[in-house]
DNA sequence: AACGCGGGGGA
DNA sequence: TCCCCAGCGTT
């Protein structure tokens, strides 16, 4: 197949076969920019809900720089990479103020904003400006491996750099956005990692892999390192015959920045976690506490490692919390704990005793 | 070039 | 379990 066969093929099939998306064929680039910084590294089911929700809540690029950071942070809350969050909250104020509220449609300019690489730069560019950018994303280089047959390790840069090429050499000058989304769709839905569904798809006569059954060897990509396994002792500070428990806000440069948490860190060797806790609480807040009672222990896995995470519940013996590893200390009644950005791990705590408090059960001892 | 960065779903 | 996901920023 030639390139003009690959494109008009591949656009027919996203004619018929795209999947509804609230943000696809809307024209506004605010959505569509907005959706690519949601969609990095996670699926469009996934994303979606977040999507409708955030639009909710910001419906245009000036509500949201006008936006507090917590604000932004707690409707973000639980769709991970929260550096996307933050940097796009800093890039909405960068276009309200110098770019006219606008979202640029240059490369130079819009690769000035915080979380807009060259994916995301090419993605907004075509899909919301019908610039002749070509995407290069996981989906694309399945689809392209596959076809050309490249069996080379995807993982590294060279690789990538000459599926890119192969990307820019076949976008055409009608539709760029559209033929990005259509191989991206089609990566999504027909070409995916296990049991593509060769049958159905366009490209299929011209498929390398196809023709000499390697589909399930291309992509090629090395092994991951796998994730280490740590344990986590935290501390939940009450004092009785207060609903109050005590929360820290991790600082803005550290995994899950601008969250909150209960105070507490990693078991280390030869350690009980109960004393875990108190050395935690002692380093991060300045107090010493005492060990009520465990409150909960779940798993959890981030992207490079997993957590057991082991909650006690804990009073105030001596000192007053002050932040020392986080940016700030707050005393919070345990209904409003719903109001705050919480990772996860920890919002499953909140869960918990969001549960046992609305249900008038006794926290205390 | 290598690494850090969430959470969820499928095989 | 492991892998993958409409990647980016930092070092």
């Amino acid at each position: 197949m030639n390139n003009t066969e690959i494109q008009s093929r591949l656009i027919s099939w996203y004619d018929r076969n795209k999947r509804p998306m609230p943000w696809r064929d809307c024209g506004d680039p605010y959505k569509i920019w907005l959706s690519e910084i949601m969609l990095q590294q996670t699926r469009v089911d996934q994303a979606t809900p977040y999507f409708n929700r955030f639009i909710d809540h910001f419906p245009t690029v000036h509500d949201l720089a006008a936006a507090d950071q917590q604000e932004v942070l707690k409707v973000w809350e639980g769709l991970g990479y929260y550096s996307r969050a933050r940097n796009l909250h800093s890039a909405a104020k960068l276009v309200v103020d110098q770019f006219d509220g606008k979202v640029p449609d240059s490369w130079d300019e819009i690769t000035e904003l915080k979380g807009v690489g060259p994916y995301t730069a090419s993605a907004v560019l075509s899909i919301a400006f019908q610039k002749k950018y070509a995407v290069v994303d996981g989906n694309v280089i399945r689809v392209l491996s596959r076809y050309y047959g490249i069996e080379e390790n995807v993982r590294e840069t060279k690789t990538k750099n000459s599926i890119q090429e192969y990307a820019d050499e076949l976008i055409p000058d009608e539709r760029p956005g559209d033929f990005n989304q259509a191989v991206m769709e089609l990566g999504a839905t027909v070409c995916t990692p296990s049991n593509p569904e060769c049958g159905e798809c366009p490209l299929q006569p011209g498929c390398v892999a196809f023709k000499t059954v390697k589909t399930d060897q291309i992509p090629y990509k090395s092994k991951k390192k796998k994730r280490p396994h740590h344990h986590i002792g935290v501390g939940i500070i009450k004092q009785p015959g207060d609903d109050k428990v005590l929360i820290a806000l991790r600082p803005d440069d550290a995994m899950l920045g601008g969250l909150w948490e209960f105070p507490g860190g990693k078991q280390e060797p030869g350690e009980e976690l109960p004393e875990t806790v108190k050395r935690e609480l002692h380093e991060e807040l300045g107090v010493e506490v005492s060990i009520v009672k465990p409150f909960m222990k779940l798993d959890h896995a981030y992207s490079h490692f997993k957590i057991t995470m082991h909650a006690y519940l804990c009073e105030l013996q001596s000192g007053t919390p002050r932040p020392q590893s986080s940016q700030e200390v707050r005393w919070i009644s345990i209904e409003k704990l719903a109001d705050v950005p919480f990772p996860k791990a920890n919002r499953r705590l909140t869960e918990k005793l969001m549960n046992l408090n609305k249900g008038q059960q006794e926290l205390e001892i």
